[in-house]
DNA sequence: CCGACCGAGTGAACCGGTTCAGTGAGCCGG
DNA sequence: CCGGCTCACTGAACCGGTTCACTCGGTCGG
């Protein structure tokens, strides 16, 4: 019980396997019955186009790729990554275009990754996640002429195209906020530096924090992970006078964070405001719940794919800046009652 | 630019392409000196194989699925599957297979793209998560005659090699050790009836209940999700006289049950304790945190893709039973204070 | 009535590997 | 000195699609 191709189509029919090939799929050669007797046969024989002849054929791999570099205990409790994932795949399933998926443990791995892919024409193009300053993967995949989409920038993406979303407005929305509540000492518990959207909300920060005039505001970094937020927020919460409000680049940090302040019997938000990123279903799982900055994650995710799927379609994909990151306030943040 | 074929190198090496598929694959058929000419050549051209091409040629896809058909909210927050799919990476990275990743939103969706990956040759196998009882995937995928390696089991896995643990072991494990603290009310809230660990869970729960002569000891449902887990555990402690135990079948649905009782003014532990599954980050995101059962995800994807590659392969596989979960105890359980 | 044209369909090349039957040279033993 | 064997390598078929140049028959205009 092989696995019919077109020739076996092709000789039930009493036509060519060319015949065949124009009619399944929908270019003229053919005349109508032709055509609809063929996919009968096609139908009832249970036929798929086999991938790998026709990624030979038509030298398209029917896949796209992704490879995500962060240490596996972040990845595994980080949300970012799953809802992206789930607004790649909204836009690819049920198309002909698969999704790839690769963890790297750094940033060598990820790039040997595209190398690879790229010379084993395995994917036909890849989305690029946690951009960084000065990216070299940006070269590389230009260099490489593999289709790519960037989410992040839109700064240092070269001539990718890319989705992004407003950062620094997303910053200067948090800080007017807890300002108008009252604090004067903010600071802020950032992702790794190398990273560009740390970058850019960092420059932000400083810039809004000169304008109003704050007392305090300085950026420290931890990567993102729950020991690492815990840690610095320890610290952070041990220095006199201590800042009266934290603003953390994910929402995992800034849970962490939470629960070094109940454990430093730091009451929030009457002495301490919080907040995270991203809006994730963590912020709802904690008491007091978590006041984030919220972004469309899954429609990120779709938008980069389409792109993408524009992309190595071969035409123009211009940049798209998605609907900026709000604000969404809940328990962790309130006026000053103690200061 | 074109990327180099074999034809490239046969030329340059003045050999024919067959003597450079030889030399290339380590096969006999050339002497080791034209070998390292080839080699080098190959080497010195950037050459590698274009999956397509090898594909077609001999069959194999050079890929293995995972299709996950869970809400994607889940997903998202649900720490087991980025941990597995860590461990399935770490078997595959490096080598010439890879990892195409699929989100479904129901069963039906998941069979579809079984029979898709199967009808296109797309993947080489796949890997089977949360298995059900009298899973229609089973039958399926062997009709299908894709190798298939079930995470889960070993019941109702029919012919499939499996790598399952002992779940009936941890339950029993946790039962005894809440009724040596005291408990004698205990509920498990636990996830749908479907899927088989599930089942096998709550039969093991029922059981050891009766062995221990408890008072009571039921099973309710949820649906994995934080705010399943946070109603089912609000109309529980509404309950009178309510449980003095919860056990959740998974640590997302534990930590808003951790909240809930928070918010209800139900200390924990002192009037409840609290039980997680899998022993993710989130259990030491809380305060108090959370005891749980432990078992190592990432070896377990790590075990399953390597039986796949193996089942892939040909060869074999037998099942196998991955060291047993264990209890985590950690601050969320102790002995009853006020009872 | 003849040439141009058009639609339907054919046959073969091609994509880039793998594999198999065959070939020629060199070596060995008898 | 010759038959047979091994080794190194060649040429072609093959995997399952796509595509292109070409043929054949019918129709239409002049």
């Amino acid at each position: 019980m092989r696995r019919p191709t077109i020739a076996d189509i092709a000789r039930a029919a009493g036509v060519s396997k060319g015949a065949v090939s124009y009619a399944l799929n929908g270019r003229p050669g053919v005349s109508e019955a032709t055509r609809g007797r063929i996919l009968a046969i096609a139908e009832e024989l249970g036929w798929a186009p086999s991938s790998a002849a026709r990624a030979l054929s038509d030298g398209r791999a029917g896949a796209v790729g992704l490879v995500v570099a962060r240490p596996a205990d972040v990845l595994g409790i980080e949300p970012f990554f799953m809802r992206l994932i789930s607004g790649i795949q909204s836009e690819l399933a049920g198309g002909p275009t698969a999704l790839t998926f690769q963890m790297a443990g750094d940033l060598a791995a990820e790039t040997a990754t595209y190398r690879r892919w790229a010379a084993e024409r395995r994917v036909d193009g890849v989305l690029l996640v946690d951009l960084r300053v000065r990216d070299p993967r940006v070269d590389l995949l230009t260099g490489l002429a593999l289709p790519a989409v960037v989410i992040g920038g839109p700064d240092g993406v070269g001539a990718l195209p890319c989705v992004w979303s407003d950062d620094a407005a997303a910053v200067r929305e948090v800080v007017h906020y807890l300002v108008a509540l009252g604090h004067r000492r903010l600071t802020r518990v950032a992702g790794p530096p190398e990273f560009a959207h740390t970058a850019a909300r960092s420059a932000a920060f400083a810039e809004v924090a000169r304008e109003l005039g704050l007392e305090r505001a300085e950026t420290v970094h931890a990567d993102y992970s729950v020991e690492d937020g815990a840690r610095v927020t320890r610290r952070l919460l041990a220095a006199v006078p201590r800042p009266t409000a934290l603003l953390y680049d994910n929402d995992l940090m800034a849970v962490a964070g939470l629960g070094v302040a109940q454990e430093m019997g730091v009451a929030v938000p009457a002495e301490l405001s919080v907040v995270g990123w991203d809006d994730s279903a963590l912020c709802r799982l904690v008491r007091p719940a978590l006041t984030t900055v919220s972004r469309d994650v899954v429609r990120h995710g779709a938008e980069a794919a389409r792109m993408l799927l524009a992309a190595v379609a071969g035409g123009p994909v211009p940049s798209r800046r998605a609907p900026a990151a709000a604000l969404r306030p809940r328990g962790s943040t309130g006026p000053l009652e103690r200061p």
